[in-house]
DNA sequence: GTCTATACAGGGATAGAC
DNA sequence: GTCTATCCCTGTATAGAC
């Protein structure tokens, strides 16, 4: 799986045949078939468990004592660290989701993620710090800003703590009252 | 390159395979070659001629006259009505956008469309109007949450005009002083 | 400009030994 | 669990006639 996501961030799903896959892992192509149905499935999979990792990682890192500004602010830094740590693993997932592989996954993996975003405007809205929009118009201003800053970053662009923290700044803007 | 766009956006780059396209075009496999040097040669192309056509009509209808505000709203509306009544043309940017062929274009077909909007960016930090952040930060909450909305139009979701209004208001905020 | 026929390579998957 | 060998299919591209 790890094998099948660093060539996806390197080339493309084209290149992510079963004998590169193969050949990475040091296995030979048939040993694939012994640990996945298919290659669909192998890649299936892998975007499963990074989603599983990702969800891990941020609701761990987003306490839910502190403010609903912080927690906002928490899950926003949890997933760019995560990320940023694994930035062929952020590559794949984009990839895979305009994969037609994507439909065939039904986009569960994410679910639990967008919960918890959702989780933390519902109490922004409720405690009236957040505008009562529909949840659907403030995501699109939480995770498509940071994936696209994380994007760059395959680009060879850096940013500042200064930028990150803009950003931060900027998406809360989008969303206060 | 029409049926090459239609074939992308409804099952993805891996069913955009000559036979496919030659035959939803009528024309038979070997007289694709007649017009393009390969099929990469082919996407590529569509990719261009579309995004030529997005700052065609984008540009044409963001006048220079009005306001800042008003012209990052016509050009937000002008890019959304665009892609809205092309659907396909839009999955298939961004699934062109997540594929290898994007190396090999390289990118200049979209440099106009970002210097439109860095150009309405710059004029309202002359004014004052908009933040002094770096403009990619910037850029990252107009482009991004537009695309985010027009991607779920595919899972049928339906925008009101309320909704577009507000996603429109909440991009000028996140850019305001 | 378009078609038919075809060459050629590469990819997914299986069989069966070790 | 892993490897080797192999099958079969599909996909790209070309040749050459009309």
């Amino acid at each position: 799986m790890r094998a099948a996501m660093d060539i996806v961030a390197e080339d493309g799903f084209g290149a992510a045949t079963t004998a590169a896959i193969a050949d990475r892992t040091g296995l030979a192509e048939g040993t694939l078939y012994r640990h996945f149905k298919s290659k669909d499935a192998l890649l299936i999979a892998a975007y499963r468990q990074l989603k599983a990792d990702v969800f891990e990682r941020v609701s761990a890192e987003t306490g839910d004592s502190a403010s609903v500004k912080d927690r906002a602010r928490a899950m926003w830094l949890g997933m760019w660290n995560t990320y940023c740590h694994d930035l062929p693993a952020f590559t794949f997932g984009q990839r895979f989701g305009e994969s037609a592989l994507s439909r065939q996954e039904g986009g569960a993996a994410h679910e639990r993620i967008m919960d918890h975003i959702c989780s933390i405007i519902e109490d922004g809205q409720a405690s009236g710090e957040i505008r009562n929009l529909q949840r659907d118009v403030l995501v699109a201003f939480f995770f498509p800003p940071l994936v696209s800053m994380l994007k760059q970053i395959n680009q060879g662009k850096a940013w500042s703590d200064t930028e990150i923290n803009a950003a931060i700044d900027a998406a809360w803007q989008a969303w206060a009252v």
